[in-house]
DNA sequence: CCGTATCCCTAACGATACTG
DNA sequence: CAGTATCGTTAGGGATACGG
């Protein structure tokens, strides 16, 4: 006990389960996507690479329990959705950019480690 | 195309695949301890509430192949495995940070999300 | 258009036992 | 101490078909 002077984020279980739920394979995606503008659901599909139907709609449906996005349904005909960020997800689109920014700047030197792992491994 | 300086973060499949890896359900656990200060095997297992020792390895082994950590083995007998955050790594350590101190923040407001969304779940 | 429902498959995980 | 190996279960994901 020196100097930490700010707590310890030791993670509850409740805390590791939420991040666990925005940070997975699409949810930082839909996040990004959204926090440009709001999106219908196709127009989101098309916008991520290759999200089915199912994931997409459960990545959404998990967004929106945890308070991270809304939708908004649209009373036309056929009906229409539309998707937007939350007051609580903006809160969170400076890391979102962080994060996505550090993947691409890093990208290269995880390469090369990958490399350098999967050499050792071969050779032994 | 206003002021748009930096690129878009277009995540390409392999810098999604890479995020997936780092930002799982024990690898930021992992990350932060290892911030802290270099641990062994059991040390890690300790410190993470309930990881089994087959999850633990994998994700040890993952984050090393990304290289975000470094293992060393220690010679001695019986041997002794130390795991330390990589100089990569280093610079996710405040993100993390970041990432962890959100969660702790906006809990509170995540737990009413749930609600709200669960009771419109139930009456409907 | 925006989903839900179904089937199927595989990747992940926990538990347990065993090794250098 | 630090793993590997195996087994059985289960959650996630893709493909497809159908409904409001």
């Amino acid at each position: 006990m020196t100097d930490t002077a700010i707590a310890p984020p030791q993670l509850t279980g409740e805390q590791r389960e939420f991040l666990d739920q925005i940070l997975d394979k699409w949810s930082l995606q839909v996040l990004d996507k959204l926090c440009e503008r709001p999106r219908r659901f196709n127009e989101l599909r098309r916008a991520i690479p290759v999200v089915t139907q199912k994931s997409l709609t459960a990545t959404l449906r998990r967004l929106e329990r945890n308070g991270m996005i809304e939708r908004v349904v649209i009373g036309t005909r056929p009906v229409a959705v539309e998707y937007r960020i939350s007051a609580l997800g903006e809160t969170l689109q400076d890391l979102i950019d962080a994060l996505l920014g550090w993947a691409s700047s890093n990208m290269d030197e995880v390469r090369q480690a990958r490399g350098r792992f999967d050499d050792e491994a071969g050779e032994a």
